[in-house]
DNA sequence: CGCCAGGGTAGAC
DNA sequence: GTCTACCATGGC
C-alpha cells in the first residue's frame, strides 16, 4: 500500500526530495520508477516520492514509516529558522542557502551503518563507497523485496561479529577497511564506543569525537562525518580535500592552509574551531553547503 | 600505464 | 608534536 505523508512546506527553504536524495550523506539511495527512488533505511526497503508538500512512499513490510522519515528529512526541525540564522552570521553561505534552498543535512536513523560507511570512506570515491556498502549489504544482510526492486538491510553490528574477519575479507574493501569494522563493532559491544543518540543527552561533542577517534581507522574527518550525519550533532564540522579548499579559496582569516593533502590534529582542531566560532551550533549544516558547492563546482557528482 | 577518489596510521625525526 | 610513505581497490 502506498502511505502519504503530509508535512509543512517551507516558503522560504522549500524541500525537493529528488535533489536532497541526489545530494545525500548516506549512500543507499537510487532511482527506481520514473520519480520513484529505492532506499534502505534501518531495515527498510523503501520507494518514495514527492508531490507538492506530500511524501508518498511504500515499504516492504506496509509499515507505518511517517516518524522515521519526518526524523530523517527533519520536516519538523525548524528549517527557516535555521538557515535564517546561519545566513545572518555569514554572507557567503547566505548566497549558498539560497542556491541551494533544498539541502538538508539527513538525519540518518542507523548509527552503526553511518560509521561503516564513512570508515569505508577514506581516500574512496562516492561511488565507490555506495558499492563497499552495497555489497556488505548483499552479503551479510537480510533480503528485502518491494514491486521487485531486491535490497538488502545493512547487518547488525552483532552479525557483523557472528560473520567474522575471515568471511570480511574475502570481500577485499581494500585498505584493511575488514579489520577497521570489526573492530568498531567490538569496542561497541564493550562498552568503548557508545553510538546511541539517546544516550547522548546534549554537548557531547567533544566526548563522542574522543570515543570514535580511539578507534582504529576512525579519525578527525571520518569521526566528524559520524558525529553529524549518525549521531545529530549538529555543531560537527568535518574538514576533507573539498571543505579545505572552500575555506582556503573564501575565508582569508581561516587557519586553513593553501595546500596541504594531510592536516595535523592540531591543525584540523583550529580549523575546527574557526568554523564552530563563526557558524555556531549549526556548523555541520554549514559545512554541507560548502561542501555541495565545492562538489559542484569540481564536477566530481558522479550520480 | 598512471592518476585519482569526502584519510588514517605507523614509524621516523 | 609534526612530517611521510604507504596503504588496496576499481574507474577512467
Amino acid at each position: 500500500m502506498t502511505r502519504k505523508l503530509y508535512f509543512n512546506q517551507s516558503n522560504k527553504y522549500p524541500f525537493d526530495l529528488g535533489k536532497v536524495l541526489y545530494a545525500a550523506q548516506d549512500f543507499r539511495w537510487c532511482k527506481w520508477d520514473n520519480e520513484w527512488h529505492s532506499g534502505v533505511l534501518a531495515g527498510n526497503l523503501i520507494h518514495i516520492r514527492q508531490v507538492d508538500s506530500v511524501l508518498e512512499y511504500k515499504s516492504h513490510s506496509g509499515a507505518d514509516l511517517d516518524v522515521m522519515l519526518r526524523s530523517y528529512f527533519r520536516l519538523c526541525d525548524p528549517i527557516d529558522d535555521i538557515y535564517d540564522q546561519l545566513a545572518s552570521r555569514d554572507s557567503y553561505i547566505a548566497q549558498l542557502v539560497k542556491k541551494y534552498h533544498w539541502l538538508r543535512v539527513l538525519r540518518q536513523p542507523d548509527s552503526w551503518e553511518c560509521t561503516v560507511s564513512y570508515i569505508c570512506s577514506a581516500t574512496n570515491n562516492v561511488d565507490r563507497i555506495s558499492g563497499i556498502v552495497e555489497k556488505i549489504a548483499e552479503n551479510f544482510g537480510g533480503r528485502l523485496d518491494l514491486d521487485g526492486d531486491v535490497r538488502f538491510a545493512f547487518p547488525t553490528r552483532r552479525k557483523v561479529l557472528r560473520v567474522g574477519v575471515g568471511q570480511f575479507r574475502e570481500l577485499s574493501l581494500g585498505l584493511d577497511r575488514h579489520c577497521k569494522i570489526i573492530t568498531a563493532a567490538e569496542r561497541i559491544r564493550d562498552g568503548q564506543l557508545n553510538l546511541s543518540r539517546a544516550a547522548r543527552p546534549e554537548a557531547l561533542y567533544h566526548k563522542a569525537k574522543g570515543q570514535l577517534t580511539a578507534c582504529y581507522g576512525i579519525g578527525n574527518k571520518v569521526a566528524d562525518c559520524i558525529a553529524l550525519f549518525g549521531l545529530d550533532i549538529t555543531e560537527a564540522f568535518p574538514v576533507d580535500v573539498h571543505i579545505g579548499r572552500a575555506l582556503a579559496k573564501r575565508y582569508g582569516d581561516c587557519p586553513m592552509p593553501e595546500n596541504s593533502s594531510t592536516l595535523s590534529n592540531r591543525k584540523y582542531c583550529e580549523i575546527v574551531n574557526w568554523a564552530q566560532d563563526r557558524f555556531g551550533k549549526y556548523a555541520g549544516f554549514a559545512n554541507q553547503f560548502l561542501f555541495h558547492e565545492e562538489r559542484e563546482n569540481s564536477q566530481l557528482m558522479g550520480r
